[in-house]
DNA sequence: TGGCACCGAGGAATCGGTTCACGCAACGGC
DNA sequence: GCCGTTGCGTGAACCGATTCCTCGGTGCCA
């Protein structure tokens, strides 16, 4: 049924040997041959045949990509990014959910699956303490990550620490010092972002030599409800906050949902910044620290093939700008007059 | 470096057929030796070669994913059903996006990559016009087609006559009449959906003898500018609607914006009802037709390995029942006593 | 007791490329 | 005119499973 190498070298003349290295453009072939080869494959509508090639050569051309959710917004925007460099590679894109072992310990671990089937791994923002990261690694293959810092591998991030600095100054700017915060959660397994996140506010305020309130903490898990609630237990307070810093955006809509509920004006009566860059941060007029997702993935993915290809190449890790767009949750506190912004990189 | 089937044959005593045999849970081997087989296989940590397995048996155990977009919402929520089934049917899982071919020509066609590389194929919503689709389905290999109907593959779709009926008749019951729609594009390739759509908009108001009005016909191209801008020359109209069926929620949500810019009460001076349960609906008071997306993708990809499996078993098409849910931005036209909902599946 | 079906198992061909080692010719330099 | 390169190309040995065919042994039935 197939049209296999050998009808192609039988119909040009040649050997298979020639056939394979015509087609894959190496060298050592003439070119009146590879010419004559390429027009005969052609006509023969040959496609080779990768489980053959895989198993000859040891290559796969596959990336296997690792995340732990698909559809969440900064998860299936980096993979966006992650596949338009694969592709025009000609990299087969293996996407595996590393999903919540917990809740479906039939669904087999990712790790074994992938050995012997993909040449690298990219891997986006699992949690450090997950314990199927510790197994991806030890498969020891070419490995690029994506929002998360780890021994194992190189990574590409943006300066959490930097973009949560930003966000905080640009609220200590517009003259506030009654600053919360809605982070993710006390106590499970945090993603790297949210260390440093916090530890960026912290600085920014030490600096502004403001003393941060622990009452002014919240907990908001990532999830809109959550940033809801959190914004709810801060507004409840007997002094509640004049700004709120919000980990991320999807908290920070949350936020903006509270006020409303409360009649409080985002912006006038109550800031909210938040950080990533959401799609709908724009439409939501929320301020935010914007992060090049689709960026961070294709990145990512350059720099996985420059591993694979230069070999010992020591691979490096990459850190990405952000920036912060001003939009209408964030304003002067009241009876401040706005300073020119000194929000730098 | 890599343990091999012989390796494993070796230290069991017995042929690689029969390690092969055993490993696979096929007919014709021992109890005894199968778990002696088992064991030193786990005891070598051997790994099947999927290269060579693929090569010898012919079968690829992947399935490719087709789509145009990555990182929209109804993309990557199907993709996250169509990755929970496959991955606990241990099925590779190959990632391709058809992009805009137009806009980058050196981006390689779909179709040829896949030919040889996969036994199935999953396609998410391709404009039935798109060029590839054709050669995609011209391979000729077992296929399953969400949100999408045409020759050549079953479907798993919600129905979208029923489901704009559904939106449209909740607008009528709450006794609007000036009724506008927001749709995709007059001219641009579009989704089987939105043709299915707008079927179902008319046929509701003609069933109750509503006269559509050409006027209140706005494109909003399926993205929230575009349904701000729609909604913005719907509302400049010299008789603007009552309420606006809009056939996608991104389109909606930006409808409400043009609404909120107009200072208008969305639910009450007019109304805004969506179609497709996105996640942001909840969130922005949206009424919306909601349709299970994850669901349609788990669906799709059972139906694809059944597909498989039987071989000949002809394919069906599927249809899954959608949802009215009622939230903020409908309302009673003013002056108008909300009768007893009669919406209906 | 002979014949037959069936089970467990092995031998070896096969899948379709890749690549190593080597052959042959032409060519340039001394 | 000889030798060392360099460029093209071939033959054949892999890569690591799967699977068809064969075969001995056992249990069952006539």
């Amino acid at each position: 049924m197939g049209i296999t190498i050998r009808d192609v070298a039988e119909e040009s003349g040649v050997s298979t040997a020639t056939v394979s290295r015509a087609l894959r453009g190496l060298p050592n072939v003439d070119k009146r041959t590879r010419a004559r080869v390429q027009r005969v494959a052609a006509e023969l509508d040959y496609v080779i045949s990768p489980s053959a090639s895989r198993l000859a050569s040891g290559r796969t051309g596959s990336i296997a990509v690792v995340t732990p959710y698909i559809a969440r917004w900064f998860f299936s925007t980096v993979l966006s990014g992650v596949e338009s460099v694969l592709h025009t590679a000609d990299m087969d894109l293996l996407l595996t959910c590393i999903g919540d072992h917990s809740n479906s310990p039939q669904r087999s671990l990712v790790a074994p699956r992938l050995r012997r089937r993909v040449d690298g791994m990219l891997i986006i923002a699992v949690p450090p303490a997950d314990p199927q990261l510790q197994d991806l690694i030890a498969l020891d293959m070419p490995t690029s990550m994506i929002g998360l810092t780890t021994a194992g591998g190189p990574s590409v991030t943006i300066d959490d620490v930097a973009a949560a600095r930003l966000a905080t100054q640009h609220l200590i700017n517009l003259g506030h010092t009654r600053i919360g915060t809605i982070s993710g959660s006390p106590s499970q397994t945090p993603f790297t972002a949210e260390f440093d996140r916090e530890a960026g506010f912290a600085q920014a305020m030490s600096e502004a030599n403001i003393q941060v309130d622990p009452m002014l903490e919240a907990y908001g898990h990532f999830s809109i409800e959550g940033g809801e609630a959190a914004m709810t237990a801060l507004l409840t307070q007997a002094q509640p906050p004049t700004a709120v810093f919000a980990l991320s955006d999807e908290m920070a809509f949350g936020a903006l949902r509270a006020l409303r509920a409360h009649d409080l004006q985002p912006g006038k009566d109550v800031s909210v910044v938040g950080v990533d860059g959401h799609d709908m941060a724009e439409y939501l007029g929320l301020t935010t620290v914007v992060q090049p997702v689709v960026e961070l993935g294709r990145i990512a993915a350059e720099s996985l093939l420059a591993q694979m290809r230069e070999g010992a190449a020591q691979p490096e890790s990459t850190q990405v700008a952000t920036q912060l767009v001003v939009r209408g949750s964030t304003g002067p506190v009241a009876g401040h007059r706005s300073t020119p912004s000194k929000d730098a990189r």
